[in-house]
DNA sequence: CGGCATCCACAAAGATACTG
DNA sequence: CAGTATCTTTGTGGATGCCG
């Protein structure tokens, strides 16, 4: 199984990029962008509950990255686009991928959770509720 | 293009999901299990840098979503061993998918990185140096 | 319009110590 | 051994205001 040749070492430097790109605001703004280059407050708008602060940050690591570019079409108003690059789209595969996962699994998942919970609370007082987690 | 099917309404599931499975820790346990059942302090030492803390909320939350499974082989001393579920090695094909893209990519987000950078600093002051980021 | 700067609240990460 | 508890520090999210 190629998984086992993830790298384990702490001075891996693909264990830092897999933090700054396996972020579901990354996938989702890449996979916005997939089909023609948007505008902040249209990306903003589709993102149903981004902050307009963490777009900017998700955008700016997307851009550092390579994944998107950052085009200023007109000043006064200013009108900023972005379009998706070449390695971004390349990288929309495996997101695409992450994200299908989760919604084929997501009542299994929830299936577990409900075992896991239960579980908990039978082991902290014989039966006694304790409130049941929502997330 | 299937990623299109990304459902971006803020009540979607699937996005709390993302979250709790897309990171490097999870890929990491995930690929280290595939092989066999491993105990705690052999994935610690494995993963080289992870807390103990993290890995313990790792591993609790890869236990929660039906990932792994948490055996107590024996009390004193206590034996702990870690197991990869039937769903967890499903979820390890995308994980490794993404992993495989930060190792086929690190060159060239390097190379934009750095693009990034130089730009950002020349905006700055016309070419005065401020301080190159290292991350 | 597309940001950045600031402040605040809260959550998460780390280090350390302790336990069955 | 495999954690939990606690404290401290850092980071992140939200709200607000301002700018070109």
């Amino acid at each position: 199984m190629e998984l086992e040749s993830i790298c384990f070492s702490s001075d891996c430097r693909s264990r830092g990029l897999f933090d700054q790109i396996a972020d579901k605001w990354s996938a989702m703004v890449l996979a916005i962008l997939s089909a023609r280059p948007h505008r902040f407050n249209v990306i903003r708008r589709r993102l149903e509950g981004v902050s307009q602060k963490a777009l900017t940050q998700c955008l700016r690591r997307l851009e550092r990255n390579g994944l998107v570019n950052r085009r200023v079409i007109s000043l006064s108003p200013v009108a900023v686009e972005y379009e998706i690059t070449p390695l971004g789209r390349s990288l929309q595969k495996p997101l695409g991928a992450l994200h299908q996962w989760t919604l084929d699994n997501l009542a299994e998942v929830d299936a577990a959770r409900e075992t896991f919970d239960d579980r908990q609370s039978d082991d902290a007082f014989g039966g006694v509720q304790v409130g049941n987690r929502t997330d």
